[in-house]
Formats: structure tokens, C-alpha cells, sequence
RNA sequence: GGAGAGGUGCCGGAGUGGUUGAACGGGCGCGACUGGAAAUCGCGUAACGGGGGUCAACCUCGUUCGAGGGUUCGAAUCCCUCCCUCUCCGCCA
């Protein structure tokens, strides 16, 4: 949710940078600074009709308390009392017409957000074309039993693959802790109003899986339960760093016959992800950190990638600015993307009420942001098609050495 | 799933229709006392919104006693719905 503040000191600003976004939201900006007179003055008018009936109401309660009669001034009470019904009425009206609509705007967008997708630099020898990873999987990669249990996109993981991604996960969490994140285990199921805190409603409805008996949404990304960690509180400590490890569920609607071999993508996956609460004066130096984590993470997993400025049209409800990390995937010759990181600036903190109090001063509204560690599924594939030896066997990055990885993965061949 | 109890400020805990933003205690801050400290005493201790303003640490009005509705001249106090916590039984990883 955008600062209302903000809208009203410089709304040819604030209708600039949405506009970036070319998604005709900067248009209701004007309809936006109209509600928000209405409501303005509908508010005054009623608070000062309710400042007169509390006076009155105390001079009733004097009145009674020394055994007066008090029923002429309660009989004029009542024409007071109507009043204030109804002007109170019409400023929730117009403040709920007003806050509708200023829930409905996305983020600003960051002036160094790019105008097209850009790429920032690229690592590694993206050359290598080869096997794709369901033929290095094998039965390690069950889709057909998958599809049977579940429906497409699901799969079973087996054996090593199984092995591996616990081994992928403890590892991650590891060096996320190094970086000063504590680990958790979200809950998956979640309300909806952890949904909007988060900016995925009303944006991105036909993602998400719901669960109507219960009335419980499936997280899409454990983004939203961890940014929900702190809801409504005015936290101290910061920054506050947090590496979430769960699993994820995307409905993939409107993704038909998109990347449908493999568990490219998938209705359910696995994710280490990170999520940092910081103040507003670091939120930027705090995505150039979470980025580098996550090139950190390729370069130790050895797997060549670049990472793209994420066009300014193109960024989610909540974020203002965006990097991806796309992995070089032989087996589709192309880079994919891998990972993500957004700096969703004030934007889901506002929505969710979280503050920090600066340095003897008021509370003020801090900054989310976050970005992937480890999406399991993907992060195999990239390691499979990568380490893909001639006969089929898989060499492994030394780095999962110490976390029980063979230095080298069987053949599925044969 | 069944049966009860309860949700009040930073914390504990009063308060069942009328000057209650909220007794009392604790914590915390400032001051006094002290060589210093403890103890003691005094004062203070929210957030949000509107309006004003030398746009500020200020003034003023309003809102907030889990959330949202309702009754009433007036609600923390009465009614309804929802959320959450606790206890007992059942069930289960």
C-alpha cells in the first residue's frame, strides 16, 4: 500500500513512477486525491458533532450525579446523537470507497528499476548443451506416477534426488546463517489477509490454491508467511533476516503448455527462501546483499548464470524493484530463471502494519524484501544438467561434500 | 469433534451503562535525597486519524479496552457475528 501522505504532498510524483508500470494505475490516482477530499471533510464534520454530544454527554452524567433532572437535555440529545450517525456513516463510507482503491495501487517503482529487462552481468561458461534432466533423473524423477497420484506438474522425487535436496536445504540454511538469517518453518496454509499484506491479492488470484472448507489459502512462496511474522508489531533489532524453508504451491493457471517436461514447473515445490526486514534508509544496499547471496549460492553450486534487472512493466504488485538470477540450462540450451529477489520497499509493511521505532523518534513504517536461496526443483535441474557427464553420471559440487552429497550422482542410463 | 473459562495499556491486574485513556501494582524514564549506589519520595510513561501551526520536540478534536456490527442521549461495561488463548474429554503425527 502506498503512503496516502506521500500521494497527497506529491501526487505528480507518485503518478510518474507508477506509470512506469504501464498498467493504467497512475489513471486512478485523480480519483484517488477526490476520495480522499470527500473523506477529509465528511471526517471533519462528524468528529466535531461527536466533540459536542461527548460534552454533552458529560454535563448529562454531572447533571444526574447530583439528582437533577436530566430528560429535557437526553431528549435533545437524540436530534445530536442522529446526527452523528449519519455524518459518521458518510465518512466510513468515503473512507472505505478511499482505502478500496488505494489498496487496488501497486508499489512505486524504483528509479533504477529497468525499463526493459536488462542483463547485468553473466558468470560462468554458458555454452554446454546436452541431456535434460529428466533423462539424468530417470525413475529419480517420477512425473508418470506423479500425474497419476495428483495430476500434471506433480512429481515424486526418489532416492538420491530425495537425498539431495535435504542435503541442498541444510546447506543453504547453513550459509544463511552465516549471513545472519534464522531459519524457520513456516506454516502453508494461511489466511487471506496474509495474501493481501503481501500484495499477491488482488494481483495474482489465479495462482493461488484455496481451500474453501476452511477458507485457508496454499502459499505460493514462504514470502508471505514470513513477511506476516512481524505483522502488526513495532519491532526492535533491526535488520531482522530470516530463511524460510517450505514448501510451495502455484495453480500454474494460464501456464498451459508452458514448460510442461519436467518439474521445470511444477503445482508443488520446495523453497529456501529470504526475507529481510530492514529500515527504509538500507532497503537498497539490503537487495544488492540478498543478490549477492544468491550469486553466491550459483558460483558455489557451479552453475554458469546472469542476472537481469527485471523491467519496470513487468514487476509484481509489491515489489519496486526486481533482479533475477537465470541459470544456463544445457538441457534447454537458455538461461531460465533460477532464483529472485525484490525489494518491495514500505509496500507489504504498510499493509501489514509493521514498524520500527528510529532513535527516540516515532514509529515509522520499515521495508520488506526477499529473495530465493534455494528453489529445490529448479536448482536440481540446473544441477544435473550441468554436471552431466558423457555416460550419464552427474558430478556434484564439492561444496554439498560435507553435507553427505556423493561427489558424483549414477547414471540413468541404459 | 464435544463441554467449559477468558481476551483490558510495556507487563500483571481492577473495572458490569455516565467526567474511565482507563484504579492499583510492576517495569521503564526524569528529578529529589546520596560521596556514589540501594532503599525511599515526587513527576512522567501509547498508537493512529482529522484540523491548525514559525510545518517542528506544539495546540486542538476524534478513534482505539481481541475484530466487526447493534442497542442507548451515553458502552471497556448490554446484544449479535467472527478471531484467538486456556482447561477437561475424544482423536492423532
Amino acid at each position: 500500500m502506498l503512503d496516502l501522505k506521500l500521494i497527497r504532498r506529491d501526487p505528480d510524483g507518485v503518478r510518474a513512477s507508477l506509470a512506469r508500470r504501464g498498467d493504467g494505475s497512475a489513471e486512478r490516482l485523480d480519483d484517488l486525491l477526490r476520495l480522499d477530499e470527500e473523506w477529509r471533510s465528511a471526517t471533519a464534520t462528524a468528529e466535531a458533532e461527536r466533540a459536542r454530544q461527548k460534552a454533552a454527554g458529560e454535563q448529562i452524567a454531572a447533571a444526574k450525579g447530583k439528582g437533577e433532572d436530566a430528560s429535557a437535555a437526553i431528549a435533545e440529545m437524540k436530534a445530536v446523537a442522529d446526527r452523528v450517525k449519519e455524518q459518521t456513516a458518510r465518512a466510513k463510507a468515503a473512507e472505505d470507497e478511499l482505502q478500496g482503491l488505494l489498496r487496488s495501487l501497486p508499489n512505486l517503482t524504483d528509479p533504477t528499476a529497468a525499463p526493459q529487462d536488462t542483463v547485468v552481468r553473466e558468470w560462468g561458461e554458458a555454452t554446454k548443451t546436452g541431456r535434460d534432466h529428466l533423462e539424468l533423473a530417470g525413475e529419480r524423477i517420477d512425473m508418470e506416477r506423479g500425474a497419476r497420484l495428483s495430476g500434471s506438474r506433480f512429481a515424486y522425487l526418489r532416492g538420491d534426488l530425495a537425498r539431495l535436496e535435504l542435503t541442498l536445504v541444510s546447506w543453504a540454511l547453513d550459509k544463511l546463517a552465516g549471513h545472519g538469517f534464522e531459519a524457520v518453518v513456516p506454516p502453508v496454509l494461511v489466511r487471506e489477509e496474509a495474501l493481501y499484506g503481501t500484495g499477491f491479492l488482488p494481483d495474482t488470484e489465479q495462482q493461488i490454491y484455496h481451500l474453501p472448507a476452511d477458507d485457508l489459502y496454499l502459499v505460493g512462496t514462504s514470502e508471505v508467511a514470513l513477511a506476516s511474522l512481524h505483522a502488526g508489531e513495532i519491532v526492535e533489532g533491526l535488520p531482522l533476516r530470516y530463511a524460510g524453508f517450505s514448501p510451495c504451491f502455484r495453480r500454474e493457471a494460464g501456464a498451459a503448455g508452458k514448460d510442461t517436461r519436467g518439474i521445470f514447473r511444477v503445482h508443488q515445490f520446495d523453497k529456501v527462501e529470504m526475507f529481510s526486514f530492514v529500515e527504509p534508509s538500507a532497503s537498497a544496499d539490503e537487495h544488492e546483499r540478498i543478490l549477492s547471496i544468491e550469486e553466491e549460492i550459483l558460483q558455489e553450486l557451479e552453475v554458469p548464470y546472469r542476472v537481469v534487472n527485471i523491467a519496470v512493466d513487468d514487476l509484481g504488485a509489491s515489489a519496486a524493484k526486481k533482479f533475477d538470477c537465470e541459470a544456463w540450462l544445457p538441457g534447454q540450451g537458455r538461461y531460465r530463471e533460477l532464483t529472485s529477489c525484490s525489494n518491495t520497499t514500505d509496500y507489504q509493511a504498510r499493509r501489514l502494519d509493521i514498524r520500527f521505532r528510529p532513535d527516540g523518534g516515532k514509529p515509522e513504517t520499515l521495508h520488506t524484501l526477499n529473495g530465493t536461496a534455494v528453489a529445490v526443483q529448479r536448482t536440481l535441474i540446473a544441477l544435473l544438467e550441468n554436471g552431466q557427464q558423457e555416460d550419464g553420471s552427474v558430478a556434484l559440487p564439492e561444496v554439498l561434500r560435507p553435507y553427505g552429497a556423493p561427489s558424483s550422482l549414477p547414471s540413468a542410463l541404459g
